[in-house]
RNA sequence: GGCGAAGUGGCGGAACGGCAGACGCGGCGGUCUCAAACACCGCUUCCCGCAAGGGAGUGUGGGUUCGAAUCCCACCUUCGCUACCA
């Protein structure tokens, strides 16, 4: 004889911190979740997640973006899919260096001491990675193939070498955009003063590729992404016009001075132009007495940052540079000023000005008192009407005014035939300009793939070698306290033979941009190891493109875009034959500091997931991640409301290994509720599991996790409500504890696969993992029920409700509906004039006239 | 300025033309306990009411509809990206 609180404290509570690591070690033992990437049989599933920096730890922003992408891949496992879930890390880049150089110390040393730290990080999640594919970019096996790549860009004319500025510290050379500091401009390291300085670097021809970068037919990728994407690309269609400069006293003219411009029907009101600050005519343009003025405009603007430079003045500024140009559709002479509105790093670098249809133009022209003359207007619209704005409106019923010959014309066709007229006398044509730039990527810093050049003094730069490859980063590295490159003083790296003439040479010290690692490292994850190249064709064929690709959605553009980029370009290269790397992809929001911040160990906000693993375990980490909101959302952390997670895993433990057990401080305990049947508590089991089911499957396949949660949560309070009662136990029960096991065992792993095994034992069966189990199949007959309630609106306010047969028809329902007190008081004097049944009955709503 | 996303209880959120607030946190009351913690049971949008019940309610103001948190228009606020792209 027991009483009940004996037998609860004979029961075994779960201990999650008891059982999790016995499982890792299983799993990893009986390697029940590596890939065979020549098995063929099963249909194939590439889930790739962005791998990580290796900053030194995990914090849950990651476990934020992997147990979830983890459930998938179980989840996957369970329908019959060959998952390939790879891992690895970004391994180059600042933060080692910086690190280095703090405490003088080699890169390389600090982050493999990161990545076994966040390697045993990543076992405790139970996350089920493919181990023997992983990979590291700062592992010469990896860089390698960066550098062959390289060389054949070169080759093929995809690689090339232009001079442009950066921002440079005399002590710590080049510097990020984020190393430049205050409005003064100072180096964060040492406070020096920053210059610009001009430098031979190398460049990739990604706008080569803009045009199809454009196109995202055959991708699944969300709708914000291309659109900022497209953005990006900035593709815009207009014509590029030539003007001419004037001769005067001190310019000869007749220099040619080409604008793009989107509104060639406006040319006839360009009234002035400007130049870029870093434009080449500014020099020969302006005249002895303006000199100083622009000179120091000049300079000005090139000591501000882009960002300065166009977001702090709302106020246009600009000068005078004392020269004219030639309009050529009128031969009208006008000025040419210089003002950093105008970058040369878009179009030509200079634009023609229609004030009267610009708004910018338009408000330069007011600030410095120019002409402004209307050329398209309103068919009604008095031409010479003095604007109070820019005109720019663009719609079908516009015409020219003052514009020689093409006055009264539409100006939708005029917008043709001012490029045609301008086409035969050779002064412009239709142009397309993108708003994408080439890549630039070469970084002045030792931690990262060395560009394989060789500088020769008679042959110039040439391409190492393909049997010299790879270029190895030596590994002594003295960094002398400062971020200079010290590869540039490193005279063993240095010192090389000309590979053309044989004579003496100087490597390239400049490394690669890390964006080059992580732009196709899915396709090596396949065969990290091998050395006849790249890539293993006969894998990628198999295996790409990448199936599904989570990530945060910071990386919008740069990452995925130069993914794509690279994508074709390897194509072109014969390497691979997709045009796309990643067939779907979901973005992720990210988890921000407690403070609403961004995580980070400056901020002293970053949370750390050991803790919360040792306290409550990792099943519930996973858990709760999920269940905090919509992935794609992300937000504050907060870990209120991790102790309801946890408490549903200790339930869902007591239903499934003590069935009989009662909580003695339930006055209801081992009793149906009042009025509840056997027969009906069997039904309500049955129909609960097999609609969660339904519902649960739905959310795993959109990724929505926490309504996929709230589910199994409300399943596991009916059984709970059952435990300890006569129908515990029953098949009804031990097929509804099944189902649930199964539905959470690829978000919660390990609690799943304990109680599993332990009910296998039970029954004496052998033990199989629940991961390897196939994910059940909804019953339709048990989700189907026999009687349904329907709310009764009047005139659209809910008044009442009423249980009634499923099969019943419309016309009874009305009689059932109307004959209710509630409804009739409701109606009172006034007249049904219509009953609607809305959602195949889902509801009654009655239509009543005053 | 542009583009994108979003405004729902004390909090995280659910519902996305048809019962607003699923699920959970927190709070309140209770059981257990010498007591507390844990665990368990019940209540919990707001207002009026002992209750039955009634009224209001999804950022604000309009509109469409039998019916709007959901669709449309205008506005306000917050977050993210981008920033004079000719």
């Amino acid at each position: 004889m027991t009483t009940e609180g004996e037998a609860r404290a004979r029961a075994e509570r779960y201990e999650p911190t008891a059982i999790e690591p016995k499982w890792q070690a299983r799993w990893a033992e009986l390697r029940l979740h590596d890939t065979d990437l020549w098995d063929t049989e099963r249909p194939r599933f590439y889930l790739l997640t962005m791998y990580p920096y290796p900053s030194g730890a995990l914090h849950i922003g990651h476990w934020y973006i992997v147990t979830p992408t983890d459930a998938i891949a179980r989840y996957k496992r369970m329908h019959g899919f060959n998952v390939f879930l790879p891992i690895g890390f970004d391994a180059f880049g600042l933060p080692a260096e910086n690190a280095a150089i703090k405490n003088r110390i080699n890169p390389r040393d600090w982050t493999e001491k990161n990545m076994d730290n966040m390697r045993r990080q990543f076992r405790s999640m139970g996350a089920t990675f493919a181990w023997d594919n992983q990979i590291a970019t700062c592992d010469p096996e990896y860089y390698r193939w960066n550098q062959w790549m390289f060389t054949k860009f070169m080759e093929s004319g995809l690689a090339y070498r232009a001079v442009s500025a950066v921002d440079w510290c005399p002590n710590d050379g080049t510097l990020a955009r984020e190393q430049v500091e205050g409005a003064d401009r100072r180096c964060w390291r040492c406070g020096a003063e920053v210059e610009k300085r001009e430098l031979p670097q190398w460049y990739l021809r990604i706008t080569d590729y803009a045009d199809e970068l454009l196109d995202f037919s055959g991708i699944d990728w969300p709708e914000p992404i291309r659109i900022m994407q497209t953005n990006w690309i900035g593709r815009s269609t207009g014509a590029e016009v030539v003007f001419k400069t004037a001769a005067s006293d001190h310019h000869a003219g007749g220099e040619e001075l080409r604008v793009f411009t989107t509104r060639p029907d406006t040319l006839f009101g360009a009234t002035f132009m400007v130049l870029a600050p870093e434009h080449p005519l500014v020099a020969s343009l302006t005249s002895p007495d303006r000199r100083e003025e622009v000179e120091a405009y000049v300079a000005a603007a090139a000591a501000k940052t882009e960002i300065d430079r166009l977001s702090t003045e709302r106020e246009k500024t600009g000068v005078y540079t004392g020269g004219d140009a030639i309009n050529p559709v009128n031969g009208e002479r006008i000025p040419v000023y210089v003002a950093d509105y105008v970058l040369m790093g878009y179009g030509t670098g200079a634009i023609m000005a229609v004030p009267a249809h610009d708004e910018r133009d338009f408000a330069f022209a007011r600030k410095f008192g120019l002409p402004i003359v209307n050329v398209v207007m309103p068919r009604d619209a008095d031409p010479d009407a003095v604007l109070e704005q820019a005109f720019t409106e663009h719609t079908v019923d516009e015409v020219m005014v003052n514009s020689g010959q093409f006055t009264g014309r539409p100006a939708a066709d005029a917008w043709h035939e001012i490029v045609a007229w301008l086409r035969d006398r050779g002064l412009g044509d239709t142009a397309v300009t993108y708003r994408l730039r080439d890549w630039l990527i070469s970084r002045q810093r030792y931690w990262g793939t060395p560009i394989p050049v060789i500088h020769c003094p008679e042959c110039g730069p040439l391409p190492v070698p393909e049997g010299d490859l790879p270029v190895l980063l030596p590994d002594t590295v003295d960094y002398q306290g400062s971020g200079e490159n010290p590869l540039n003083r490193n005279e063993a790296f240095l010192a090389v033979d000309c590979p053309r003439c044989g004579g003496a040479a100087r490597r390239e010290t400049d490394t690669m941009d890390t964006f080059i690692d992580s732009s196709w490292y899915w396709f090596r994850y396949l065969s990290p190891h091998n050395e006849e190249g790249p890539v293993d064709p006969t894998l990628v064929e198999q295996w790409t493109p990448v199936d599904q690709y989570t990530g945060g959605a910071e990386h919008a553009v740069m990452h995925l875009l130069y993914s794509r980029f690279f994508t074709k370009a390897m194509r072109d290269l014969g390497l691979v034959s997709q045009n796309e790397p990643f067939r779907r992809l979901f973005n992720q929001g990210q988890i921000l500091g407690a403070d609403g911040e961004r995580m980070s160990k400056s901020r002293g906000n970053v949370v750390d997931p050991d803790d919360l693993v040792a306290r409550y375990g990792a099943d519930t980490v996973r858990l709760f991640l999920m269940f905090m909101g919509p992935w794609d959302q992300g937000g504050p952390w907060s870990p209120t409301g991790i102790t309801g997670v946890s408490k549903f895993l200790g339930r869902v433990w007591a239903i499934a290994t003590d069935p009989h057990g009662r909580e003695p401080s339930d006055p209801q305990a081992g009793q149906l509720a009042a009025g509840e049947t056997e027969a009906g508590a069997r039904d309500r089991m049955r129909s609960a599991a097999h609609r969660t089911l339904r519902d649960v499957t739905a959310d795993y396949e959109g990724f929505r996790w926490n309504t996929m949660v709230a589910k199994l949560m409300e399943l596991s309070n009916v059984l709970w409500r059952y435990r300890g009662t006569s129908v515990a136990g029953l098949p009804e029960w031990d097929e509804a504890v099944r189902l649930l096991l199964l539905m959470l065992a690829p978000a919660a792993p390990h609690i799943t696969e304990e109680i599993w095994s332990r009910l296998l034992e039970g029954r004496g069966e052998p033990w199989a993992s629940v991961h390897v189990q196939r994910w059940p199949v909804v019953d339709e007959r048990a989700v189907a029920e026999a009687t349904r309630e329907v709310p009764i609106q009047v005139n659209g306010k809910l008044r009442d409700r009423v249980t009634v047969d499923a099969g019943i028809s419309e016309l009874e329902l009305e009689q059932v509906v109307m004959a209710r007190d509630k409804v009739i008081a409701a109606v009172g004097e006034g007249k049904v004039a219509r009953i609607i049944h809305a959602g195949g009955g889902k509801l009654v709503n009655i239509v009543v006239k005053a």
